[in-house]
DNA sequence: GCACTGACCGGTC
DNA sequence: AGACCGGCCAGTG
């Protein structure tokens, strides 16, 4: 059994290019449903953007939530990354009908 | 083991 | 649309 911050880490990392998922999402792919929290906190704490791309992880209401770094810094280069990826932003939103990928 | 924290969520105003 | 509130969960001191 792996630590929970592995298990978010190990999702994260499956999500496909041009696809997004939430925290909400994402806790219940591990089988925590509710520990939406926790898995923002593996996110931060990874410290390794490279090899797990958080950018890809977004708020349920489909506002980009947060990011390493300043917010507005941090969303810059998140909304870079997804625009680049094929994701249509708007104002820090995406349109999570089109890219919500589901494991 | 208790108390506080946070890249959250859903509902309400 | 933006702001506030209470609730959940794992990590840290």
């Amino acid at each position: 059994m792996k630590t929970f911050f592995e298990q978010v880490m190990e999702q994260t990392g499956r999500v496909p290019r041009g696809k997004v998922t939430t925290y909400s999402e994402l806790s219940r792919a591990i089988g925590k449903p509710g520990a939406q929290r926790a898995v923002g906190q593996a996110l931060k704490c990874n410290g390794r953007p490279v090899i797990i791309p958080c950018h890809r992880v977004v708020r349920s209401d489909g506002s980009l939530g947060g990011y390493g770094g300043a917010k507005e810094s941090g969303i810059r280069k998140k909304v870079r990354l997804l625009r680049k990826e094929g994701i249509e932003v708007r104002n820090r939103k995406i349109d999570l009908k089109k890219y919500l990928h589901r494991f």
